[in-house]
DNA sequence: TGCCATATTGGGAACGTTCCCAATACAGTG
DNA sequence: CACTGTATTGGGAACGTTCCCAATATGGCA
C-alpha cells in the first residue's frame, strides 16, 4: 500500500464519487457530504493510504498553515523557550511550527529569508542578527520581530524593554559600589549602529558621571566561545575593571568560569551580571546575579501579534516591550564602604 | 512595490519574453537563455520585486529541497548540536533545513509526522519518541531515524551504540567498587518494549550478579525536572543505592544539584554518572562524569545518511552506530577498599 | 549563397488540490 | 400533485510553476 503516488483522483475513482466530494473530505473547510458518500470516501482513503498533498492545497487556497520561527541559537534555553511557548499559542490555532536556526550567522538568516520569500509559510517570528529591516519588510508575509533591535515602527514587534533591562544592571552595580563598569555585548562591524544594550549604557555611564573608557566596552559573541575571550581580553586590560555586565547569561556563565580557572573568583574579586535567567544561571557557582526576562511571556505574546497580522495584513503595527527583573545571587560583590 | 501577487507572467510581460524565459531564468536548472533576455528577464524581477512561489514549482518538480530534523528537546545542547551538524551537512548540498520540536510529547510528534505526510518536505531526520516505526514508514518520504530506539532494520538508522554506551558507564561503577546500582531512564507505559538502556542494564545486573531489585529502574523524563523527581524518590528508597546511571546529562545535572540541596554530596555520599557529555557536565560542581556521544559525527553521519538515500528511494536501509566514551570528572566515589 | 547544427524561444500540458457554479436529488408544504 | 427550498453532487477553471516539444533564429562551413 501507499504507493505514494495516489491522488484524489483515485480515490474518488474507488469511492465511486467525485474528486468535488473527496476534497470535501479531506478539506477542513468542506461542504456538505452524504454520510453515505463520506463513508465510502474514508474506505477509498484508508485502502490507498491516501495522504493529501499539501503543497498542492496551499497553491490553490493560498494559505500554508505553517509558521517558521527563526531565532539565532536553539541551544540557548531563552530561545528555545521563546520558541516553545509561541509554538504552544500557534499550534492550539491550527498552525504547525517549525523552527529555523541561524546561528549567529548572517548567511543561514538570508537563505531562511529566500525561503520566506517564496511563500511556503502563513506568517513568520523572528529575531534578527542583521537587523536588516529592508529584507523583513520584503518578506511578503506576516512577521513579528521578536527583541527590540531596532527603532522600526512599521514591523510588529515582540520584546524585552532593552533599556531599562540594562539599567537595572548598571544601577544594581552602581548601588554597590562599582564603578569601573565593563559592557560585554556583540556588535557588528563599526558602521553599524550601536546596540540598544550599548546605547543605554553610554547613556547610564554618562549620567553617572563614570569613566567612558571605550576599553570598557568589549564586544564578543554571544556565545560561551565569547566568555572564554572576554576573559582573555579582561586580563589584558591595563586597568581592570570592577565589573562586567554581560550581554546574556551564556556569556556571562562561561565568563564566571574562566574567571575562576584563571584563579579570579567572582562576587569577590570581580563582579558578573547577566542577561535572561536561564536555568543554569542558578546553578552555577556562585550563582549568577541577571536581569529574568519573561521567557514564555514574549513567546506568547509574539504568537498572538502574528495570529492578529495573519488575520489582517493591514493592521497597525504595534510595539509591545516587557520590562526585565533583577535576580539577585552571587556573583557581584558588595564594595560599599559602610557595609565593610 | 511588491504587492506581492505578481508572477511569472507578468515578469514575461515587462521583459517582453514569453513565460518558458522567464522560468528559464528563476529556475536552476535553467537551459539556454541569451544574455539580451536574461538582462531583461533580471530587470523586471527587480522592478517588480518578483519573488519565485516554491509551493508551485514545488508542485511540479515534486522536489522542496526542504529537510526536517525532528528532535524531542531543541533546547538539550546534544540534540541542537546535532540539528545543527546535519543542517549544515544538507545546507552545503543545497537544502534548506528546519527544525521541529517535539518535546517529549506524542501529540506534537504526531503531528509532524502528519505534516511530512502531506509532501512538504523532501526527506526527514527524526528522533522518534514514541518508537512508532509503522507511522515513519508510511511518511513516503525518505527518512533517516537518529537513534538507536528500535530493532527496526528497514529504515535508515544513524545513532550511538546504546548497549556499549551503557556498559561502559556500568563497568566504570562497578570497578570502583558499586555493586547497588540504580539506572534513571524513561520508560512510557507497562505495555511497551523497554528501552535499549534498560535492557543492557537488566543484561549488565545479571552477568555480574548485582542485586536486581526492581526498585531500582526509576523511570523518569529525561528533563531537569525528571533529575529533581529522581532524587525525591532516592531519598524515600528503603535501601538507597551506591550510585544512579543516568539516562541523559541534563537529568543527571538536575539529579546532582538537588542532591547537593539535600545534603548529600555527589562522587562522596552517592555516585552518578551520565550521558552525552554536554557543556554543562564540565562546568558543574563536581563535574559530571559522563558517557560522550559523538554529536558532531552524528548529525553529519545522518545528513549523509539522509542525502544517499534521497538520491535513491530504493536503497538498502543501513544501521550505523558510533560507540560512546567515557569521561571521567568528579561525580564517582571511588569505593575500592584496596584504596583505602 | 545554401545548408546544417546548435542556441534560443514560445505555447500547451501537467503537477494535485480547491473554488465556483450549475445540475440534480430530496424533502416539505400548500 | 406541483412547487419551492435546501442538501448534495460533479465538472471545469484556477493557483504558479516546470517540462516537453516544436518552431524559429543564429552561426559556421563548404
Amino acid at each position: 500500500m501507499a504507493s505514494q503516488k495516489v491522488n484524489i483522483h483515485e480515490v474518488a475513482r474507488l469511492a465511486g464519487v467525485s474528486k468535488s466530494t473527496v476534497s470535501r473530505v479531506v478539506s477542513e473547510r468542506g461542504g456538505s457530504v452524504s454520510p453515505k458518500a463520506l463513508e465510502a470516501v474514508n474506505a477509498a482513503i484508508k485502502e490507498l493510504g491516501y495522504a493529501r498533498n499539501a503543497l498542492a492545497a496551499s497553491l490553490r487556497t493560498q494559505r500554508t498553515y505553517l509558521v517558521l520561527v527563526m531565532v539565532p541559537d536553539i541551544a540557548n534555553p531563552f530561545w528555545s523557550e521563546v520558541a516553545r511557548a509561541a509554538q504552544d499559542r500557534l499550534e492550539a490555532e491550527g498552525y504547525s511550527v517549525v523552527v529555523g536556526n541561524t546561528d549567529w550567522s548572517e548567511a543561514r538568516e538570508a537563505r531562511y529569508y529566500e525561503l520566506a520569500r517564496s511563500g511556503r509559510f502563513d506568517g513568520l517570528a523572528l529575531n534578527s542578527v542583521t537587523g536588516d529591516m529592508e529584507s523583513i519588510k520584503g518578506l511578503g508575509s506576516p512577521t513579528v520581530l521578536i527583541g527590540e533591535r531596532s527603532e522600526e515602527l512599521e514591523i510588529d514587534t515582540v520584546g524585552s524593554d532593552t533599556r531599562q533591562a540594562t539599567r537595572l544592571a548598571l544601577e544594581y552595580l552602581y548601588e554597590r559600589g562599582h564603578r569601573r563598569i565593563a559592557i560585554a555585548t556583540s556588535e557588528y562591524g563599526t558602521e553599524r549602529v550601536l546596540s540598544r544594550r550599548r546605547r543605554a549604557y553610554d547613556e547610564f555611564v554618562s549620567e553617572r558621571g563614570l569613566p567612558a573608557d571605550p576599553e570598557l566596552a568589549i564586544s564578543v559573541r554571544l556565545s560561551a566561545e565569547g566568555g572564554r575571550e572576554l576573559v582573555r581580553r579582561f586580563l589584558e586590560l591595563r586597568e581592570r575593571p570592577d565589573a562586567i555586565f554581560c550581554g546574556n547569561d551564556i556569556l556571562a556563565i562561561a565568563a564566571l568560569d574562566a574567571f575562576k580557572a584563571a584563579g579570579l573568583e567572582p562576587g569577590r574579586d570581580v563582579s558578573i551580571v547577566g542577561m535572561d535567567d536561564i536555568p543554569a544561571a542558578a546553578q552555577c557557582r556562585p550563582g549568577l546575579t541577571t536581569v529574568r526576562k519573561p521567557r514564555q511571556l514574549l513567546g506568547a505574546a509574539a504568537a498572538e501579534r502574528l495570529l492578529e497580522r495573519m488575520r489582517d495584513p493591514e493592521a497597525q503595527a504595534e510595539r509591545l516591550l516587557f520590562p526585565g527583573e533583577l535576580v539577585e545571587r552571587g556573583s557581584v560583590a558588595d564594595k560599599r564602604k559602610d557595609r565593610r
